[in-house]
DNA sequence: TTGAAAGCGCTAACAT
DNA sequence: ATGTTAGCGCTTTCAA
């Protein structure tokens, strides 16, 4: 029986309520109109649509999604927005969601890698769903988090049934690097490594020693290095030490810087020297010479873990692992050894 | 005094009502507790914490916005994520405003440009404010959509005083680089320009215009083109033919496309031709030879965006636009005219 | 310091 | 076909 107790917070300008009031009607017709119900009146919902159009209404997300219980969005973690690599599978998921009608609100953990699994939670209650692409997070801390943020798909790391997962081979692609490699003749081949704690890095590691157990003839020698384009410029020292006549570098980035060093020391590639890379990033097939590289859907990885994570969302069970194999693309810095 | 109503849709795993329960208090108290409030004895504290811990509880971000009448949130609307200008002004946006303690939600038009408004006043329904990038919007549409979804930043548009602008000079900035040109020497240029309907291409068109003005000498050919590799890579006809001995291209990727284009033609760049991009995206400085451009700070444009439009929701009037000037970045593809 | 209850803006079950 | 009302999960006022 008390007065209305007053807010402090401004209020949203219109409500449902008003166009009720202002249509003379109730909320529950308004809420059917806008929704689209059948059920009503066409004078009736002549008058809604009326008021809506003069009040300009438009229904608060937020009250809706409360009421329902869902909010149609879905957010993405990644490590750095910044990172080409991130921005292709967000946009892949992107676009996927938006296709299915709904909404991404995306976040990177770069200021606060700490605070990696506090921004999921805190991301996964605003949305329905979790695409989380956390490539140095700590195994343990990331099979705790999971099941706090179900749904959620897990972008190129192993969860076992802990999530929906959506990965790129790099183990089995640089083995097809290493492969066309050695059929161009390449016996000496040295492999610019990445990032310790990258596990894209370990992967690529394993694949190489498969390789080498398959082809004995065969010498790969792992140089020390990174994933910038610094650590492709200032490999050149080792490897013209190693005695290499191709080189497989961590990714295009470092393959890139590798060409420009490269090109300042009057070393000719392929002639020389072979380089390849790994991704295709956009602007590979743009160097000088263009780049033999791996080609990796990231978009369309975004995409199949956004398709996996809406299968799961809608009931259905299916818990393998989609995989994606990079493709080979064979371009300029490659070619017969010397 | 009917029997509770059972909802259809699967209700959140834990809520307040839970802990308190699950604590023996009220749902003030861990509210208040999971706020931080101070006015709680320690030990009552300590409870609501443990039955937090042990029940695994986070709020609902969305319950909390719709209660606070805030959600935290920002939208960013632009018209192609997989475009990296546009993805380095949403890094900029968000970098800013996570800073802040904002969260953000993306979107595109690209699959529905005629819905770009109404995809606007979405995403401005379940956020606070707007970050508005839609360069092919009509002035009256954009107009008549700015007062609906206020508080808005629009990027790289001038829209009066209806909303807070942050907008990269591009006319100021081809200016620059005509003047560079000339100044080596150059007195045919030509102009490949952008897309029709694009406003940036305008205002380097207007910049042009200025600049024929103060230079009588000079003769600026303006050719047809795009935004596109492509568009770069088949304007070399078109060059040849008006004899200019120094061609500004629209940006950078079109500069990149002639650029592959000039060197299966075996043109020598700089020496036979001189070729400028504009934006400075991440791999011009890595092409044969390295692009003279102009460098803009799209980041830095998202986190002006952003800062604007944050101090107009924190009450600031301030309603200028900020505009960003490009810097002249003077590498390999320009030298003096043969 | 704590609790009861109103209210945020909407949806949907139920009654008419 | 339309209205009434009980929630959705929080925060905050007010009373105790």
């Amino acid at each position: 029986m008390a007065a209305k107790r007053a807010r402090k917070h401004p209020v949203r300008e219109t409500t449902i309520q008003d166009i009720a009031a202002h249509a003379g009607v109730s909320k529950a017709t308004v809420s059917r109109v806008v929704n689209g119900v059948p059920t009503v009146a066409e004078d009736i919902a002549e008058r809604v649509r009326a008021s809506v159009a003069e009040l300009g209404y438009t229904p608060s997300q937020t009250a809706r999604s409360l009421s329902l219980g869902v909010s149609r969005t879905i957010g993405v973690l990644a490590p750095d927005l910044a990172n080409p690599m991130f921005q292709q599978v967000l946009h892949g998921v992107h676009r996927a969601a938006a296709a299915d009608g709904y909404r991404v609100l995306v976040a990177d953990t770069l200021e606060d890698e700490a605070g990696e699994t506090g921004a999921a939670q805190d991301i996964r209650n605003r949305t329905d769903a979790l695409v989380l692409i956390a490539p140095r997070m700590t195994r343990p801390e990331l099979l705790d988090l999971l099941p706090r943020v179900q749904p959620v798909a897990v972008v190129n790391r192993t969860t076992g049934r802990n999530a929906v997962v959506a990965q790129v081979d790099y183990a089995a692609g640089i083995q097809v690097l290493a492969r066309h490699l050695v059929s161009l003749g390449h016996s000496r081949i040295a492999f610019l490594s990445g990032p310790e704690a990258s596990r894209s890095n370990h992967e690529r590691q394993h694949g190489l020693t498969a390789f080498r157990e398959e082809h004995p003839g065969i010498e790969i020698m792992e140089l020390a290095g990174g994933s910038s384009f610094e650590h492709g410029y200032d490999a050149w020292e080792a490897i013209r030490a190693s005695g290499a006549t191709a080189v497989i570098a961590f990714n295009d980035i470092v393959a890139l810087g590798l060409l420009g060093r490269l090109d300042e020391e009057g070393v000719h590639v392929p002639e020389e020297l072979s380089v390849t890379g790994f991704d295709d990033i956009p602007f590979s097939r743009f160097s000088a010479p263009p780049l033999t590289t791996m080609t990796v859907d990231l978009s369309g990885v975004g995409a199949a873990a956004w398709r996996e994570l809406h299968a799961e969302m809608t009931g259905e069970e299916r818990r393998d692992p989609v995989v994606f194999m990079p493709v080979l693309t064979v371009r300029g810095s490659t070619g017969p050894r010397a």
